[in-house]
DNA sequence: AACCCTCGAGGTCA
DNA sequence: CTCGAGGGTT
């Protein structure tokens, strides 16, 4: 009753809310008559965001933001997958196909003799997508996406020829029929010549061809675009896929109508699959469209689910990817570029270069002792290769096209940005010296600066739309913004300032209104992000993950960290979380001791507010939780068991204490359960497990 | 050995 | 966005 109240008020207010802000977006944009001050505007606008936050039915509900200036809506609706997209590991040459028969192998149990069947099939060159039907008729696509959550392309596959609206035949009640879309060669062709004929800039290539085709927020265009999809795997299915093996799920693809690659094949053992390997790279050319490789799969299904997973890749499958094109150029230049912690990196600069469909000018040399040890110089011939098709890369120099007069490269020992010393720190365990060669002038360096800007505002950390690379360097030229506190206050400072952002060149009141609507609206952040968006070194997304969770508040975290003598209580405290050790430890309390960033801090705190850690994206019943395997287990090893757990998102520990969420008990199963009775944690044996697991796993 | 961090290139859509 | 290399940490 109160709630409903709450929400019609709610509304009746956002209406009003949202009604006056496009009032002045007409006199802004269409009259250049604005009738109220910027902050009055952008007071209005947080107010109708703030609405929309507190009650997410309102953002839903037409009208709105979308309309209205700056509130970037998403392109693409999220879905998230029933089950996660994963990648495959890779490998490039035979002897590795021997590895990967041997380890799965291993991980079964398997004796010499017993027979182990594997499917070998085409590896595409397109993107996947995942399609889901419902009582046999097509619901949603989505792309891959970070596997987790991918882009809503539902409304772009219907054009698709391969993909059918209806599955035919038996189809079970829900499932997710994954495959790859791509474009032929002839279809490619075609489209770059209408793309010429129409003015258009040509595609690169057909993968890029094909993602571009997809990701097309007009379906139309989408349409005009010949896509072709093959069938290859399967996610969330219920009830279960009727097929025991990977081979008979083709046929069940196929009989749904799919298309399924012709060339998939059988095979047992490695030198039957390397016979198909090579013969599929013998047909490569004459194919039609682009294949990467060939990706192996366990054929039965119940070995694949006792395989499962590591980290984001399955156990029972793999990629042997064809050798990368190769090309040759000349290297003109080595520039040295300098990152945020100051590492320089030398960087290629070549003559312009076609390898495998595109264009290549730069390629990264990674460090000093790759140079040297490749002995590459400025004037070389050097070899290209794209690594795994995408990244430039050199692998060497042509020594007979040196010129005469070429010497070996002096790699610099002060910082071009800023003339500090430029130094190779010790490894205080191996006395050797790091990879790297750092600039020391981490408080005075432009380049180190200008790169921690960046960090600071990019996607995950405090994701300010607007600010990218080139503003970002713009402003630090101009002296505008300096430090993370001075984009907070860019916006009072311009209104205070006789020269005004939007008379810069490249600028204008539309440009300058929504860049400070953007930073407006991160004024609140969550408190990983914002530990992540300091740039400590060692500390990423994940460690930032870490420490918020383990601290809570800034404060809290900031308190210990300033007392983390080495050796002290409070760098113990700091030390003890989980996956931080002494490394980081020390990089996180020397960043809080150092005056300089004490000084930043105050300010940054002074202009944003932190909220609590965001909610960590999940893959089922048992993600994030602790659980603990005891007893003899009867269905599957132990290794099994904690690798099925670990794919669920679970942490695997060895002991029960409080932090436990779950016991699972096997046979005789001892102390361990004992202690899980005494402290309340929920016990539950090895079927109910599997059952959890399946449920969870889809 | 598995994971994380940092850095890099190139392309495409808004 | 995609991909990967290299080096580091746990």
């Amino acid at each position: 009753m109160k709630k409903s109240d709450d929400l019609a008020r709610a509304r009746a207010q956002h209406q009003k809310l949202g009604e006056e802000i496009a009032a002045h977006d007409r006199a802004y944009y269409q009259e250049d008559a604005p009738v109220v001050s910027d902050a009055d505007y952008d007071a209005l606008r947080r107010r109708y965001e703030a609405l929309e936050k507190q009650f997410p039915e309102l953002a839903d509900e037409e009208s709105l933001s979308r309309k209205v200036g700056a509130a970037p809506a998403e392109k693409f609706a999220k879905v998230a997958h029933a089950v996660p997209m994963l990648s495959l590991g890779n490998i490039f040459s035979d002897d590795e196909v021997e590895d990967f028969v041997a380890r799965v192998r291993r991980f079964l149990g398997l004796g010499g003799e017993a027979e182990l069947a594997f499917t070998a099939e085409p590896k595409i060159d397109g993107l996947s997508c995942s399609l889901r039907y419902e009582k046999g008729l097509l619901v949603s696509a989505a792309t891959r996406g970070d596997g987790l959550v991918g882009e809503d392309v539902t409304a772009n596959v219907g054009a698709i020829d391969d993909i059918p609206e209806k599955l035919s035949g038996g189809a079970p009640e829900v499932i997710d029929v994954r495959g790859e879309v791509y474009m032929s060669h002839a279809d490619f062709a075609a489209l770059n010549a209408r793309q010429a004929a129409a003015d258009k800039p040509l595609f690169a290539n057909p993968r890029n061809a094909a993602a571009g085709s997809l990701r097309q927020l007009d379906p139309a265009i989408t349409a005009q675009r010949p896509l072709k999809f093959f069938a290859y795997a399967w996610g969330a299915a219920e009830p279960d896929m009727p097929a025991d093996s990977q081979m008979g799920m083709m046929a069940v693809f196929h009989a749904f109508g799919f298309k399924v690659n012709p060339m998939t094949r059988v095979c047992y053992g490695a030198r039957d699959m390397l016979a198909h390997f090579h013969d599929i790279e013998s047909r490569r050319a004459s194919l039609g469209y682009d294949i990467d490789g060939v990706v192996y799969k366990v054929n039965d299904l119940a070995l694949q689910r006792r395989l499962g997973f590591v980290a984001r890749a399955p156990r029972w499958a793999i990629a042997h990817k064809f050798p990368a094109e190769r090309a040759t150029s000349v290297l003109r230049e080595i520039e040295i570029q300098v990152g945020r912690t100051g590492v320089l990196t030398p960087v290629a600069r070549l003559d312009p270069v076609t390898v495998g469909g595109v264009v290549v000018s730069n390629a990264t040399l990674h460090n000093e002792d790759e140079i040297a040890r490749k002995d590459i110089r400025i004037g070389d011939t050097v070899i290209v290769q794209r690594a795994g098709d995408v990244i430039p890369q050199i692998l060497g120099v042509v020594p007979e096209k040196r010129p005469d007069d070429a010497s070996p490269y002096q790699f610099p020992h002060v910082c071009p940005a800023c003339g500090s010393a430029a130094l190779r720190e010790i490894d205080p365990k191996t006395g050797e010296p790091e990879a790297a060669r750092r600039c020391t002038g981490a408080l005075v360096c432009p380049a180190q600066a200008v790169e921690k800007l960046r960090h600071f505002c990019s996607r995950n950390a405090f994701d300010i739309e607007g600010l990218g690379d080139k503003q970002i360097a713009f402003f630090y030229e101009k002296g505008l913004i300096r430090t993370p506190a001075d984009i907070f206050t860019l916006s009072e400072r311009d209104r205070q300032s006789l020269t005004k952002i939007e008379n810069f060149e490249g600028f204008g009141k539309v440009s300058a209104r929504n860049l400070f609507a953007a930073i407006e609206a991160r004024r609140e952040v969550a408190l990983n992000r914002f530990i992540f968006a300091l740039g400590i070194r060692h500390v990423g997304e994940t460690n930032a993950i870490r420490l918020a969770r383990s601290f809570e508040t800034f404060d809290a975290l900031r308190e210990t960290a300033r007392h983390a003598a080495p050796g002290s209580e409070a760098r113990q405290r700091i030390n003890d979380i989980d996956g931080i050790g002494d490394v980081v430890a020390e990089a996180v309390a020397d960043f809080f001791v150092e005056p300089h960033n004490e000084r930043a801090l105050d300010a940054l705190l002074a202009e944003v507010r932190i909220l609590p850690m965001e909610a960590v994206k999940s893959g089922g019943a048992v993600a994030g939780k602790t659980v603990v395997f005891t007893g003899a287990l009867q269905k599957m090893t132990r290794d099994e068991a904690k690798a099925m757990a670990e794919r669920l998102g679970a942490k695997v520990s060895s002991s029960v204490s409080k932090k436990t969420d779950l016991v699972i008990a096997g046979a005789e199963a001892g102390s361990k359960l004992t202690k899980a009775r005494e402290l309340g944690v929920d016990v539950i044996d090895e079927d109910a497990w599997l059952a959890l697991a399946g449920a969870a796993a889809g």
